[in-house]
DNA sequence: AGATTGAGTGTACAGTCGTTCACTGAAAAT
DNA sequence: ATTTTCAGTGAACGACTGTACACTCAATCT
């Protein structure tokens, strides 16, 4: 029985003893240990930060040795990289999500913000890193994260265009207004992390708030 | 002429060779290597983040041999600790400056805004270090600021009671209301914090629409 | 069947890290 | 005038970092 665990990583049981599984190509062996790392590297970012990162504990953790590493990524930035657009992948499909909810446009932000929550629970480790190195990190990760963040707001912007409120508004109005909602909705998702588990309904309690206030503005604005 | 100049951190040119300068008390010589110490941490901790920190680099920029460290700190959480009350009193002293504001309530947002903006180019690199850790931190630091924050969305709520529109809002929804304002206004400082010299006058513009935007909805919100 | 590829291994090296310890020497206290 | 205090020193430690290099050996290709 020489079941190699490594520090929590469960080495899923095969390999051999049972004939029925794995025929693995050496593809798919290869993208399993880059999964490996990149889960690896995703955990402990959300802990430590990527800052934090230590290319040897990622391996270990993967049940690698430090060395393989490089098989996969050239550099801990290209893995950091990756992680971004792991993360924004969740993130856009979480928009799609709220975007596709069931029509009702009367309780269309309550549905949004639980299916923002949901999401989040879910997903807990790529909104930390998300919301982590939006602000905290360094260089290429957090400008990429920006980045990609404002394209996000572009995308909520055009979205909001086809509300009945909202149809004669300039461009750069809707902007602002997707804008003031992400930055709400970001505010949001770290209070959802950092939330001992009972106290997750009061704050997207809280959060429908915010953005029916922000809405009760919205016919009454004039572009100045 | 022993001139010590340690890495850009340049030695006050005094000590003896003039005879009026420098009577300087031994308390008066330790606190000021105390404060070399956090301004080297405070500047490397707003490029590299708080947990990219070394201990032997904020020595070797402040002058000192690494161990001279442990005669200010015990360890590194408490310098953390210490650089969060210090950029908190910075932040309060601006909302207090806010507050004191020019008295006419037609721009007062404007005057706001103004202010927070120009606070922020004069200490950025406080801002650096809470925007970066409010989201980015680790531990007892991130914690740390986000339960000064939310003190700070308090005083703001109180300071907010007092405005006409808003005297009979209860307390929770004047402290949504404080809430959503600093997340808006966070964003607004890393923006800020991110932009290249030129476009500071659209950041404050667009954050001046934003806050315009929220307290348009205020006269119609109803408590639900 | 034999040659080739390449994911993963193991060792080794040069840095950096935080922290310990015994020390120096001038300012402060006696 | 003598003793005490203590900010700053400098060497040494053990642990950890990223990375280079030569290697193995099973899956793949010819």
């Amino acid at each position: 029985m020489t079941r190699v665990d490594v520090n929590g990583v469960t080495e899923p049981a095969d390999v051999c003893s049972t004939a029925m599984t794995a025929p693995e190509t050496r593809n798919e062996r290869k993208e399993r240990t880059r999964r490996a790392l990149l889960d690896a590297a995703l955990r402990q970012a959300s802990e430590r930060g990527f800052a934090g990162l230590s290319l040897r504990e990622i391996a270990k953790q993967a049940g690698v040795v430090p060395t393989a590493f490089y098989r996969h990524f050239e550099s801990m930035d290209e893995l950091g990289v990756t992680l971004v657009e792991e993360s924004m992948r969740t993130l856009r499909t979480m928009i799609r999500g709220a975007r596709n909810a069931p029509g009702g446009s009367a309780d269309l932000i309550r549905a949004s913000v639980r299916t923002l929550s949901e999401h989040v629970r879910s997903h807990e480790e790529h909104y930390w890193f998300l919301v982590r190195e939006r602000y905290g990190g360094t260089g290429a990760v957090r400008q990429t994260i920006g980045v990609e963040l404002k394209l996000l707001a572009g995308e909520l912007a055009v979205d909001l265009a086809r509300f009945d409120g909202l149809r004669d508004w300039s461009t750069d109005d809707l902007r602002m207004l997707a804008d003031l909602i992400v930055s709400a909705m970001l505010a949001t998702v770290l209070d959802l992390l950092e939330a001992r588990p009972g106290s997750e309904a009061e704050i997207t309690a809280e959060a429908e708030r915010k953005l029916r206030l922000i809405f009760l503005g919205v016919p009454h604005w004039r572009s100045s």
